[in-house]
Formats: structure tokens, C-alpha cells, sequence
DNA sequence: TAGTAGTATGTTATACTATAACAATTAAAA
DNA sequence: TTTTAATTGTTATAGTATAACATACTACTA
């Protein structure tokens, strides 16, 4: 899982197809254990976004269901029925996504990535390449260090963080 | 102007009307000296996001400005001219004012605030208290050393960074 | 000072992102 | 099974941002 020397910074992408399915499984025992209900729609979103190679978008997501919406039934049946997928049908399975600490949200490009490692809320900084759309997911001492900054030095209590930068990674330079 | 025991750390808000003529009066110098042009657009743009006293949004700027339209044209004549405001108008402000280093923005509210000092581009994160609206900028050590944790350790060269941390702030405890 | 080039603003249209409100369906619990 | 709760579908609309082109203004130059 770790692609770095660094222990915590994580590729949030590319996947291979075996990776894939490892954390579909381990997210459907993961809503298990929470009993939360993993169902296909958020299955099939989450796969989408685990195997996206660069952060997607919610608007993305709805063309790519409406074409596997469209294949499917052009299997099963000739009736053209628009399979129309509306926006609140992607944006409620980000929401639980978001929620189980499945995939985080980057605010600065409307976009959503996998989290390289599933668990309870934590905080996380993003490096964002502009160039090969890479994403590098960070929650190493730096980032812990704002945090306690601002909660102790402060007096600040933070509910929630985006902490994002854009720039150029190590191998596009 | 400072607002905190700690030196880099500063309200970006709650300016009074001597703070906002000075800043101003600044920003035209400033301007004057880096030859670009502070028209009674830019100010006018300028200065409704100093008065506000919590981060304001471009469509908040869209109807504030169409109101002063409004009432100036009401004195001078009664031509009911739909005094009609439109996106472009406030966005490229917004967008000279941001390259100008004298406002910034808040990604993750979509809304603007002015830099605490303006100056050369640098890198701040933002505290955004949930109760009360007010904004803290800060610039100190945590924040440049995630930078160069990001550049030196990481080879990730930043082009451009969010910062924003939501929660509640020391008086609203 | 009139012409001209460059910058800024106005205007219309539209793209992109996100949510409210209610209906239909499905799954879980009683 | 009946009831309840959660999920998904559907329609409409809100909110944010930009493209493209027209007009107006500013500053420079001849």
C-alpha cells in the first residue's frame, strides 16, 4: 500500500483490478461491522472512483452510469428507455462514501479521490499534480502540527479541514 | 492591526471606516507604484469586501452593487434603467483584486475576504469560525512548514495552496 | 489633438456544481 | 405480514462561474 518512503503518503490512485476488488471487499466488511447498508448504487460509485486514475468529478460519475446503464440494458431488453441518471442519485452515494471515511473530497476542483486508508475521520493534506493529475494523500507530522496549532495555540476548535495544495509532484518536473 | 498575541496571526474583518479608507488609500498607492489600474470598479469591489464582516460571495457583491446603482440613479434621475449587474463584472474584480494580492479567497465557502497585509503572494491558512463568521488568517510557522515539508521532503513543487480550517473560534467557546 | 492600441467594462448566453422536495421502491424490523 | 425506515428515482431549481463578443474608456503616439 505505501508508495513512498515516507509512512504517510499515499498515491490515491491507479489502482490495479485485483487492488480494486480488495477494497470493495474490504469496505463491504467494513459497512458490515458499522451496519451501514453498502449497497450496489454506492458499490458501483465507489468502484468508479477507485478506479479513475485522476480525482472525478460528480457529473463525471453520472455520464459513466448512464453508459453502463445503457449497455446493460441493451442486453437485457430493446426498450429504449432513457436511463437517465439524475445528480441527487450520485451525490447522496459520495455523501456515505464521505461519511465512511471511504473517499474525501477535494474542495479545490470539485472532485472526489479514494482514501488511500479507510478509517475513522481523520485529517489528511492533498498534493494535487497539475500535470499528470496525480494525488498524493498526506496526514504525516506537518499536517498533525497545524492541527495542533491552531486547536492549542489558538484556542481554535476545527470541525473540518481542506488542506490542499496544487503544484507540480516529483516526477512531472 | 494586529489582533492576536501571536504575530501572524490576524482578523480579516471588522475594519472601521478609518481602517477601510486607509486600506484603500493603500491599495491605490500600491497599485499606482506596481502600474496597474485601481478603477472605481476595483475600489468600489474592494471595498464592499473590506465593509463585510464575514466572507462575502460574488453573487452577495452582485446584488450589493446593483442596490448602489439603483439609489445613485434614483437621485440623478428617475429613468427606471434597470441598473442590472452581471457575473462578469464582480469575477474580474474579484480576479484583479486576488492577482493584486489584496483579497482572498475561501475555496470551501465559494466567498472572498481581504488579505491581512496585502503584499507579495504568500502562503496563509484561513480559520473560519461556523458560529460567529469571523476569519483569521495566518501565516506562521506550521503553515510554511507544511510548505517545505511538501517541497523539500516530498519534491513537490507548490504552485498554489488551500488552507481552511472550519470549526469554532476561541470566543465562541 | 486626433488616431490608435490596449485595457476594462457591459451584455448575453450558457456551462458547471449542488440541493430541495416529493414520489416510488426496497430492505429491515416488529 | 404489516409496518417502519432507509434508499433511490424524479422533477425542478438554486448557486457558482465562464465564454464570447460588443462597447467604452485610457493612455500612448504621431
Amino acid at each position: 500500500m505505501i508508495s513512498s518512503t515516507c509512512e504517510h503518503l499515499h498515491d490515491v490512485q491507479h489502482f490495479t483490478p485485483q487492488d480494486v476488488a480488495k477494497r470493495l471487499e474490504a469496505a463491504k466488511e467494513q459497512s458490515r461491522l458499522r451496519g451501514v447498508r453498502f449497497t450496489p448504487l454506492r458499490q458501483q460509485i465507489y468502484a468508479l472512483v477507485l478506479q479513475a486514475n485522476k480525482p472525478v468529478g460528480a457529473y463525471d460519475l453520472i455520464t459513466q452510469l448512464q453508459q453502463i446503464r445503457l449497455e446493460s440494458t441493451d442486453e437485457s431488453a430493446n426498450k429504449q428507455t432513457q436511463k437517465n441518471v439524475a445528480p441527487p442519485t450520485v451525490y447522496r452515494s459520495l455523501e456515505f462514501l464521505l461519511s465512511e471515511g471511504l473517499i474525501h473530497q477535494l474542495t479545490s476542483l470539485n472532485a472526489y479521490v479514494p482514501c488511500c486508508h479507510p478509517r475513522a475521520q481523520h485529517t489528511a493534506a492533498f498534493l494535487i499534480c497539475q500535470h499528470c493529475q496525480r494525488v498524493q494523500e498526506c496526514s504525516s507530522l506537518p499536517v498533525q502540527e497545524m492541527m495542533s496549532f491552531a486547536e492549542q495555540d489558538i484556542g481554535f476548535v476545527v470541525d473540518h479541514s481542506v488542506i490542499e495544495l496544487s503544484g507540480r509532484c516529483q516526477n512531472c518536473q
